[in-house]
DNA sequence: GTGATTTCTTGATAATTGTCAAGTTTTATT
DNA sequence: AATAAAACTTGACAATTATCAAGAAATCAC
């Protein structure tokens, strides 16, 4: 857990109060394999940091399941529409394998950004750097081709192809399970 | 420019000092079109937000053009990898009319956050909602055929079509000039 | 305003990728 | 371990989109 605060602020390092601030609204949950763990429709209030385990948000679109996002350890994961906008997320949540997550209550942490308000700075560098990944996923998407796409993310996580099933891959590079089949035997 | 807060937080008109702080570290300044704000391969220190105007951030991949971003007034723009992570940026910024900006350095906003912490709040509240925009973004070109992202831009922002050259507009959606061309001849 | 440059359009063709279908392999359940 | 279900692979074909090329239209510079 130390990991994922080290990962987005090194701020906390240099104040341990902090990490015990924010472990007093955490609470260790798991999940089994193929839980949903938010169903869209809903609305989500939880933000999750995985402790081991993998798990994807989705939605779907004319009947496709469509993978936007994967977190594995030490990786953040959350239905991201609802939890900013509160209103009902068109993304659903699944475990990929059995999980061991903290989940945040976004009210919790809203009342101790209101108590410490210095905190907001920890999210705003958290918000920083998920911008950035996103930035570049958009980078990735809009100029590649399918084996481009294929290749960066077999540089940037290769775990991914080991763990998680090969179709959720493929939709979440925007392209048909079969093209990815092809692909992946060169 | 008051839109632009108005925009990003309802908090700033529970409290005019707020204005008052931002205003003290934004500077006014203009550009004449074709004038390139900034180029790649330099570090981007500047935030900047649209009185009047519209301009582009681009980037090449491979000799060929690509456009990331379109500001118009009341948005703001940057080369967002550089202010974030303080490197050389890969973006270059160009007017693509007569503009007139606020500018904001990005030490002096950090500085004004370090003697006001309160001020994260914005900061995070901003992120949040240039977070949605951006994950908007992917859901449009992930899924949808070039059709469908011509339609998806003319919704969201008809004006683009007016304003800006068209080749512009075929690269920010990720297809070529010449559908582009088809597709607007219907 | 005239010529030069850039941008846009249109057609022909090629390349990429998706869809459908059938068979194979892998995984899950009992 | 046997069976059922799900996931993956492969081929044939179709659809989409890019590329190249050439001409038309629009914009820019003097």
């Amino acid at each position: 857990m130390l990991n994922f605060f080290k990962q987005h602020a090194s701020l906390v390092f240099e104040n341990p109060q902090i990490v015990e601030d924010f472990q007093e609204i955490m609470v260790s949950q798991k999940f089994k394999k193929h839980d949903i763990i938010h169903s869209s429709g809903s609305v989500c209030s939880h933000f999750y940091v995985i402790a081991s385990g993998l798990a994807r948000v989705f939605y779907y679109k004319e009947s496709k399941d469509i993978t936007v996002h994967f977190a594995a350890e030490e990786d953040s994961f959350t239905a991201i529409d609802s939890l900013i906008q509160r209103k009902k997320s068109k993304y659903s949540i699944e475990a990929l394998e059995d999980l061991e997550v903290f989940s945040i209550n976004f009210n919790d942490l809203e009342l101790l950004f209101e108590k410490k308000p210095e905190y907001e700075h920890f999210g705003r560098l958290f918000l920083q750097q998920i911008y950035i990944d996103l930035v570049e996923r958009i980078d990735d998407l809009q100029l590649h081709s399918t084996k481009e796409r294929y290749d960066i993310l077999l540089t940037k996580k290769p775990y991914l192809f080991k763990r998680v099933a090969s179709k959720h891959i493929a939709s979440f590079l925007g392209m048909s399970a079969e093209t990815f089949s092809r692909i992946r035997g060169k």
